[in-house]
DNA sequence: CATGAACTGGGTACACCGTACCCGATTATG
DNA sequence: CATAATCGGGTACGGTGTACCCAGTTCATG
């Protein structure tokens, strides 16, 4: 029962985009590493992890549309076909990725904990951000059935430790947990595409404004925008950090929640 | 100088992922509507419009991925390469599918403006939550370089004018929108994904919890995710909204600064 | 009114992609 | 030593975006 993988396949048809989930049954076996060696066949001459190594340089260096079984395989000097005896399916494959990279915050702060929630808080956006900016491709993968891998289980256990001092529900600390996750991400994803953009045409972002700027000098003479025909100069400058603006929002909002209950439980 | 187009291709070569922004000269042109029809060669047979059309209800129905050149032909019964005397290249489609729909959530509220910036930043985040359910496909579109176009404009419009009576700067006014959109964003992403991989392996959540179910359970008890372990059951349940949460915090945030600004005031 | 420039429609072809299928080489077991 | 099981990977198929080119249409001009 434990290897037919191959032949399954069902309904997964008709893809093409970027998304993780394949075969449910064998991911998570390849996750949690139930890897024994059948006493058969001849050694394998590659293994999982440098598959999954490749893959994450490949996609770190050149994006996640540069992530193809053909390039791996020209890059792991194999036949293309080989990955296959290793990952039932490209699917598979992102869902290894992910967890990989998903490991990577927990091993630089090994130090003291945070001393308050806030604080944990913080640490939990920037190191999101961080994982996000170091590897933004994160952001192409279908993580909702992105299975719940050693590294994703470690990250939220954190999270929940410096959490729990807020005397809220459980359910109410992973909705903690979701909305800065959610503004990071969202956030991120912003970021991330700009950077592409950039990489992409080959266009600096001034260059790109400047491309606009006839159109919307015209929109706002119309007279149809005068909200924002009337705004500051520096509104849209890259000064202001819409990232440190909106986690100090949130903070406080949950800060009032925290007090709320403070005061209601006297 | 108005027309090469077909030329340019600059270096845009080895994309294969969903990003919008090819041309942005073009892009704007068609955006803005620049479109005098020349006057010597035979009429054109399609519209750029029935394309976009074409475009979001493919995308709407069956997803981005569903939507390739050779099957919008086929939609709407010309040859592939019809298609690319209307548009230059798909990038630019994206650009003008990404606008079109964000001009429909403006249609539906003629009525009264909100009564407060809590109401307005309320129906924003609802508002934007309802056309990314709608279109779930417009997570994957690259919004960097999306141009502005009319709709977008609109939108922004709209939301500084429900916000003006928070008091706060210029480029606080933006942080906020930037907040509330990349928490909704992020929100609704996991959500369009957790409806794609349901559509796309024919497994509902249930189900595939069952299958993580017994892994989880061996983590559990590893002794390695205390916290975890130690949850209450309903922690993961789906009675609790994390939107209205979310949402609610976020509120909660801005309103302590604009609490302190009015108090600086005195 | 004839002509040719300017335009539209679209067929063919190419370089990619994921992967199903199959066969020969390798290896431990009976 | 024979054999079952496994590994490596070549070939092929159906999909993608789009460059290139030619035929047909239409209108301004000579």
């Amino acid at each position: 029962m434990t290897n037919d993988g191959t032949t399954a396949g069902a309904a997964s048809k008709a893809d093409g985009s970027a998304t993780g989930s394949g075969d449910i049954a064998r991911s998570l076996e390849l996750l949690w590493g139930t890897g024994e060696r059948p006493s058969r066949g001849p050694k394998p001459g590659l293994t999982l992890d440098r598959i999954v190594t490749a893959a994450v340089a490949v996609a770190d260096a050149e994006g996640l549309a540069a992530v193809s079984m053909r390039r791996l395989s020209t890059e792991l000097g194999t036949g293309t076909m080989s990955l296959y005896r290793y990952v039932p399916g490209k699917s598979e494959l992102l869902d290894l990725m992910f967890d990989r990279v998903l490991g990577e915050p927990f091993a630089d702060h090994p130090g003291e904990p945070p001393a308050d929630w806030r604080e944990a808080v913080d640490r939990m956006a920037r190191g999101h951000l961080d994982t996000l900016r170091r590897h933004p491709w994160l952001l192409k993968i279908n993580q909702a059935r992105t299975v719940l891998g050693p590294s994703a289980l470690r990250g939220l256990e954190l999270a929940l430790t410096g959490l729990r001092g807020m005397g809220l529900r459980d359910p109410e600390l992973i909705g903690v947990i979701v909305a800065v996750n959610s503004f990071v991400e969202g956030l991120a994803r912003t970021q991330a595409d700009a950077a592409e953009a950039v990489a992409q045409t080959g266009l600096s972002d001034e260059a790109f404004w400047d491309h606009q700027h006839p159109f919307l000098e015209r929109a706002m003479l119309s007279g149809a925008y005068p909200m924002m025909a009337g705004m500051a100069e520096d509104t849209f400058s890259s000064e202001f950090d819409h990232f440190e603006f909106g986690l100090e929002r949130l903070i406080a909002g949950f800060d009032a929640l925290v007090r709320e209950r403070e005061a209601s439980r006297t």
